[in-house]
DNA sequence: CGCCCTTTGTTCAAACTTCAATAAGCGGTC
DNA sequence: GACCGCTTATTGAAGTTTGAACAAAGGGCG
């Protein structure tokens, strides 16, 4: 087991750092620009809009979006003060809450999903071949796996 | 030029966000823990430290790590709080700084260096084939080229 | 030189994220 | 039913990032 990297891994891993980062840049940009949020709020919109009763316990959420609960709580609440978000209580959890997205909410998505859309595509997708879409779907699907919480010692499993 | 993705797109974009999102809060924290910083800061002190008389103009340092002066600004003033860079007037340009590595920066990169490769290694490079660590260099390659600024109108070079 | 436009780097306030601490409810066990 | 440990969600303070506004210096051109 090595410490370093290679001269093309350490290539690798630079082009990776710098495309995340513009693209990210690019993106929150894009949408504080056109829909009033970061990214990751942005984010949270959708998933809520597509789930079941547009609504999802705020842990279930948090573990979608890859966020801690507290970033979401915040999250949260700032979207609720924009009126695109709101909170419920959860009938069988006294402890629990949902967020549901509101109408309005659910506008400002409708709104702006094409533009981001097209932000996506133009800075990603129209720049890879079908090929190259694939693989990298494979890959972050693998790295994305590995990193998930609760895989801690997934690469030592005879210590657990 | 369609305005939506397709079914497929859309699950790479999920990984996609997915993973990068995992990997950034994971080697933030891991370098938070062990070298006192988050991964942006310790990419700048690579960045000087790699660079003749390890120190690096203002503007290319911050053009080298992809974020914007302001940023910058912020990051090398509380690095310049650690001991770990200190700024210099540029003699030929009275409006410049150098930002430059102290000793003491280098020594925290060099205690930290193995354990941040080891991090990285495990989340990325352990995991996937030679095939696809070369796939992902030349994907990430296009996709930051496409979005480096000044770039603006780059698929639509007939308007420049 | 004097003018104007650009570049450089910083600053401020507002927004966002992190981490640790907290309150409150769940659920099993004695 | 009282206790204990775990989960849920929020809070507050500290740290970081953003975007606009700014001062100061460069550099060309009349």
């Amino acid at each position: 087991m090595n410490t370093w990297l290679t001269d093309e891994q350490q290539r690798v891993w630079r082009s990776y750092i710098e495309a995340a980062t513009l693209l990210e840049d690019h993106l929150d940009r894009q949408l504080q620009r056109d829909a009033g949020m970061p990214h990751v709020y942005y984010g949270l919109l959708v998933a809520l809009a597509e789930s079941p009763g547009r609504r999802l316990r705020m842990t279930e959420l948090a573990r979608h979006a890859k966020i801690t609960r507290s970033r979401l709580s915040h999250a949260v609440a700032r979207l609720e003060g924009n009126g695109w978000v709101r909170r419920e209580d959860c009938p069988s959890d006294k402890r629990g809450q949902f967020a549901v997205v509101t109408e309005e909410g659910l506008e400002v998505l409708e709104r702006s999903a094409p533009g981001h859309v097209a932000a996506v595509r133009q800075a990603l997708f129209d720049r890879l071949t079908p090929e190259q879409q694939k693989s990298l779907g494979e890959i972050m699907r693998i790295v994305a796996e590995g990193l998930q919480p609760g895989e801690a010692g997934a690469d030592l499993p005879w210590l657990r």
